[in-house]
DNA sequence: AATATTTATCGTAATATTGCAATGAATAAA
DNA sequence: TTTATTCATTGCAATATTACGATAAATATT
């Protein structure tokens, strides 16, 4: 089916699969480092950078914008891509929680 | 076409997205956190817990298996899961490597 | 041995994701 | 205004994921 039946879970957890399902795929965790490490960038640079096409580069920053994670701004005939930073806090304190349970919990088996 | 094309991004890329994916679908994100509540846990409860049905679940638990995130022990007709501690805390300095990115960052646009 | 219980695997259908060529839209430059 | 340049969108093909019924495999119980 491919379809996830999301209203069977909380929203918490609906919520952590959103965000890992952004970092599920290594071109959109490219994306994201090369735009944390260059504080700002141009799709095109993005698309030298990363070897995909430019079509597909354009489609994983569209999710990434869609989630909120980052911001783009047009500037001529450019569009300039950057972190959303307070979004990425809020999602960072989402996946901590997650992340940490193992901080109260000990080994079984 | 449905195809990552690993080849040309990082290890580390890749592995941060292999994690990712993992907790990418609720289903799993429900399967780790009950795994963490109860500290041990027999396939069964989960199907009970979560409302999949059995082989559905049992495929989950594959995956998140396959990844090194959980261990199974047989007992029995049963088999016991839970969380692997040490593979997690690896997991887990993986993706806060990731996630923490923005602490030496500031926004831009 | 026969039966029950529990989990894994197989097969299959439905949907999602990835990637790119072609093309459109918007602005800049000539 | 024509021509570049840059990015978004559309359409499509290929592959991946999700879900589950049917069934197999393994152990326990009788």
């Amino acid at each position: 089916m491919g379809l996830a039946k999301t209203e069977m879970f909380t929203d918490q957890q609906n919520e952590i699969a959103l965000f890992a399902k952004a970092f599920g795929h290594p071109a959109r965790v490219a994306i994201l480092q090369h735009l944390f490490k260059i504080n700002s960038c141009v799709c095109g640079d993005l698309v030298n950078q990363i070897g995909l096409a430019q079509p597909t580069i354009s489609q994983h920053l569209k999710e990434l914008k869609h989630l909120g994670l980052i911001k783009g701004n047009v500037e001529g005939t450019s569009v300039c891509y950057c972190i959303d930073t307070k979004n990425w806090s809020t999602m960072k304190n989402v996946m901590l929680a997650f992340l940490d349970q193992d901080i109260q919990n000990t080994d079984c088996c």
